[in-house]
DNA sequence: CGCTACAGTTAGCACAGCTAACTAGTGTCC
DNA sequence: GGACACTAGTTAGCTGTGCTAACTGTAGCG
């Protein structure tokens, strides 16, 4: 079955990229909050404890942790006060950075030798699995 | 870039698909264990450590609950008494499978609206990506 | 004012990752 | 065959990350 095979697929190379992740001095929770973070912009804890399917107490823990590592600011908002805006910093930015670069050059290295009509059909493969992603709901099906 | 495209879509992907196994009962740790030594056979609890880029006492415990939560069994080889085989049980199969079908099944439903050509693109993406994920080392590069 | 809702935090628990140190079985070598 | 090194797995103890329940403080509204 086709749905089978590209959940397969996808398992075992992100499983192979994820061994990456170690020279990156952060875990995997604190990568995945930061590239969330840097990627969608500034965010509050809650709009992050739903990006990362997680509860808030979690984030709120997670997101003291990586202000203690200097990775993100933390801000009141001016109009509502309950409002926490987190923002990377510089650090954070380049961290996150750094580690995606490793895994995606890692990633690139393996694509080397890949023909152009190979190339082509990944190209297409993105387009039609980004439409797809889309599809599936966020909540769990009854 | 092509790779970084394949990277994110892969990413966006699975963190949808995540959600579902909520309903398993068993955590992320559990589920993936499960999955090696149910699809790969029976292992010894080193082989699956590094299977699993987790450490043996790590392993062992994981091993330990879930033999007690009746989804795996433990032997000791007869030949060499310090290595133990890990065998899932049929409660740990059908519990993986289950979960397995889920996750296949929301994917597929995502993927109703698909065209044949789009399928087909899949199809061969599939393909292409079985051979970059095997290039990609298991180790970190220096 | 008083009520309700909302954002985030605190407290306390379970689980899963790690390293260091240990136990016990295997193999080797003189 | 006894001493030694090696290997597989376990134990102990720490950190980090997930949860729920309960709390604080702010906002909004009658």
């Amino acid at each position: 079955m086709l749905a089978d095979r590209v959940h397969s697929t996808a398992i075992q190379l992100l499983r192979r990229l994820r061994k990456q992740d170690d020279a990156s001095g952060l875990s995997a929770a604190r990568l995945s909050a930061l590239s969330v973070i840097v990627f969608g912009g500034p965010a509050t804890i809650g709009q992050l404890a739903t990006a990362e399917q997680v509860s808030a107490p979690s984030m709120t823990r997670l997101l003291v942790a990586m202000e203690g590592a200097g990775l993100v600011s933390r801000a009141r908002d001016a109009g509502d006060q309950r409002v926490v805006w987190i923002r990377p910093t510089v650090r954070g930015r380049r961290l996150l950075h750094e580690g995606r670069r490793r895994r995606v050059s890692v990633l690139a290295t393996a694509m080397a030798t890949l023909s152009r009509a190979d190339r082509e059909v990944l190209s297409r493969a993105v387009e039609v699995l980004q439409r797809v992603a889309a599809q599936v709901p966020t909540a769990v099906r009854a």
